[in-house]
RNA sequence: GGGCGAGUAGCUCAGUCGGAUAGAGCACCGGCCUUCUAAGCCGGGGGUUGUGGGUUCGAUUCCCGCCUCGCCCA
């Protein structure tokens, strides 16, 4: 609604310009004016065309002004400043119009959308970082549907990697384990409640060690490791069978401590059936066809098959030219990315080029499927050599979000130039690395969990979490204490409800303060853990913005109405009255705030910022908190303003529920 | 050495296409529960936007140099 109007305001400064002084401006830019005593919005549009016009920026105001006329919506326009042109809405208008709008517009074309996120390698528990990871992922797909797209989400398993690997080295070399052996331990802890996620995350510690602990059986170690490694892709032997079982294990548990969040996924692509089903030769067929990749015959590269880097992203892609020429004349790339080792063995980004393929649907081979999940209201499907037959149609999407921390960046980049340089432009276009950055742990929090800390380490802001060190926090842990800390809370504010109700009610704080947590730094910012801030619920937290929910629904339960009804209400009063002028200080700054809410939905897809929207969801509760302290509702006398005051804390919750349901945060009804 | 990101209040962070007086939260100090839930509200102190130039009527924002920190690559 807000938009509407901002468009149709921008269309009429733009025809008033033509007809004043026959110019086209390419975009008329609007901001909200700093105090909404000059108005709803602003432009400095005068400013720039000062010079073009030769004219002073008040004067061309003023002749915009006179030329706007009455522009339906909008109660007037005047000039302040130096040259800004202010605009007022028609404020009892509005309210009527944004009390009846909440629908988002559907795309008349839903966009197929694929949402790859949580990718933790199945080999030790979950971790603050990947909480983060999850939780941005998931919002982000709550936000393309609600935008009405379709999204599969799915959710990567290097199930076949160097860390799974690595612990059943540990199992093997550590704890002297066959494969009847870790069957055993496994049921062994599942009996006595012990996660098997848990005791990898220790396990792998201890491997990791054992690596280099001993410089005399260093390099055998690392020997066995890669053995234990190639028996593990290969698979068909006991090695793959125990990294199987293991792996798996530890998937289920990711999931269900995701799904405490109310994470949920459709598919988990394995690497296993990358290798098994040959992605890759698939994906190599093509990338020597198209010229992406040559053999290189020199240089430290000798005999591998690479990849030309793009030496700015802006250049044209170099794929067409063919590379020998390349070579020959400029003799060995040595930046050039190695996507097939001399010994054959392809990288990472080379099976990451193959599995994008798939995700865009022209690799032209597809993974078989089996069920593997149940969640309370559908299936989630793991890939598979020989699978199910009634399974769900994935892949072939028209635009794919990975979120995978920057530090992959490089690699990221390198599989789009290869998509780029296949022809598949449509496709690199619609590409998102959903980047963001790590979440490290301040050395206070190392101290509190009893890690050594480095006496350089001290001073700094933050401390890069290592899961080959066993250092971090447990993601189940963290949510542990965060439900123990809000039952504390409800259970004491609380006592009448039942049992029940009140671990609901402390599971919903819980879930909406670490949510809200991970949600409110933008992408590129690293989290400085401490348990002291996300353990907080003051402020600008999640039960901050649940609290302002939960008053809104006491303020309903004693006024014997209902939100809908109260704003359907609003047609009955003319509102404008109570909008302007002394003593309405409070009211339409929550209307104005609640209007934007699916401005703001469309302004975290386009930028994939899904902080923008939970500031937002706070500065309405913001807004809210202050309304409701100028304005005592129930008391209020004057009938036709107690409509107008129902009505703002009915949209109040409207809005506040829509955008904290999009974060995937759920507001109690006490708390 | 190359690439990417960051540097804003004591701390943690916002700041949208270059625009009016740079905003929140935490912490600190003082006040507000007999009126719709105090997980709240109000008031107060706190800023050379890393630094030096440039472009501009106007720069936290754009460009260049330098400093510091983080990550990735070799």
């Amino acid at each position: 609604m807000y938009l509407a109007q901002q468009r149709q305001l921008q269309q009429r400064i733009r025809a008033a310009l033509g007809s004043l002084y026959q110019i086209e401006v390419e975009s008329v830019v609007l901001e909200q004016p700093p105090d909404l005593a000059f108005g709803e919005y602003a432009t400095p549009i005068a400013f720039e065309l000062a010079r073009k016009l030769r004219k002073a920026p008040r004067k061309i105001a003023e002749e915009i002004v006179a030329a706007l006329g009455a522009v339906p919506g909008f109660a007037g326009f005047e000039v302040a400043g130096a040259g800004y042109i202010n605009a007022r809405l028609d404020r009892g208008h509005a309210v009527l119009s944004y009390a009846g709008a909440s629908e988002v517009e559907r795309p008349e074309q839903p966009v197929h959308a694929l949402v790859e996120h949580t990718s933790i390698n199945p080999n030790k528990a979950a971790h603050v970082g990947h909480l983060r990871n999850a939780i941005l992922g998931d919002t982000f797909v709550r936000l393309l549907r609600a935008a009405g797209q379709k999204v599969d989400v799915q959710n990567y398993i290097d199930n076949t990697g160097v860390q799974v690997a690595d612990v059943v080295v540990g199992l093997l070399h550590l704890e002297a384990l066959n494969l009847a052996g870790v069957e055993e331990l496994m049921a062994d802890l599942a009996e006595d409640g012990e996660r098997i996620d848990y005791y990898c995350w220790d396990l792998y510690a201890r491997v990791s060690q054992w690596y280099t602990e001993d410089p005399a059986h260093a390099a055998a170690r690392k020997k066995l490791r890669l053995n234990t490694l190639h028996a593990i892709e290969a698979g068909g032997n006991e090695t793959a069978q125990i990294a199987n079982l293991l792996s798996t294990a530890i998937l289920r548990r990711h999931l269900e401590t995701m799904l405490r969040l109310g994470i949920e996924y459709d598919l988990l692509p394995r690497e296993s059936e990358i290798l098994h089903l040959h992605f890759w030769d698939s994906a190599f067929e093509q990338l020597k066809a198209k010229g992406v990749l040559y053999f290189e015959t020199e240089g430290k590269n000798k005999g591998c098959w690479v990849m030309r880097r793009a030496s700015s992203a802006s250049e044209p892609a170099p794929a067409q030219e063919p590379r020998s020429e390349l070579a020959a004349r400029e003799g060995p790339d040595e930046d050039a990315k190695v996507i097939v080792r001399s010994n054959g063995t392809v990288t990472y980004v080379g099976k990451d080029i193959a599995y994008h393929l798939w995700k865009f649907g022209v690799l032209g081979r597809d993974f078989a499927y089996r069920r593997f999940f149940r969640y309370p209201n559908h299936e989630c499907w793991i890939s598979a050599e020989k699978g199910e037959l009634d399974h769900p149609h994935f892949g072939g999407a028209q635009a794919i979000y990975n979120v995978i921390d920057s530090r992959q960046s490089d690699p990221q980049a390198n599989v789009m130039e290869a998509l780029r340089g296949l022809g598949y432009t449509e496709q690199a276009a619609h590409y998102t690395h959903f980047s963001y950055e790590m979440v490290a742990l301040t050395p206070r929090c190392a101290l509190e969990l009893g890690y050594e800390v480095a006496e350089e380490d001290r001073a700094r802001p933050y401390i890069e979490v290592s899961g080959r060190k066993g250092f971090g926090v447990k993601a189940d842990d963290l949510i542990d204490k965060l439900l123990a800390a809000t039952r504390t809370e409800v259970d004491s504010r609380h006592p009448e409800l039942s049992a029940e109700d009140r671990e609901q009610t402390a599971q919903a704080i819980a879930v909406g303060a670490l949510r809200y947590f991970m949600l409110r730094y933008t992408r590129n910012s690293v989290i400085a853990f401490d348990f002291k801030d996300a353990l907080s619920f003051e402020g600008e937290t999640g039960p901050y913005l649940q609290y302002a929910v939960v008053r809104t629904r006491s303020i309903f339960r004693k006024a014997g109405t209902t939100p809908e009804d109260a704003l359907a209400a609003l047609a009955e009063i003319d509102a404008a009255p109570y909008l302007t002028g002394p003593g309405t200080e409070g009211i339409w700054e929550v209307w104005l705030r609640a209007a934007k809410t699916t401005l703001l939905l469309d302004q975290c897809i386009a930028t994939a910022e899904p902080a923008y929207l939970a500031k937002h969801a706070f500065q309405l509760a913001q807004d809210f908190s202050n309304f409701y302290r100028l304005h005592h509702i129930l008391s209020e006398e004057d009938p036709a303003r107690k409509k107008l005051l129902l009505a703002t804390a009915a949209v109040t919750q409207r809005e506040l529920i829509r955008s904290l349901a999009w974060l995937g945060i759920s507001a109690p009804e006490v708390m």
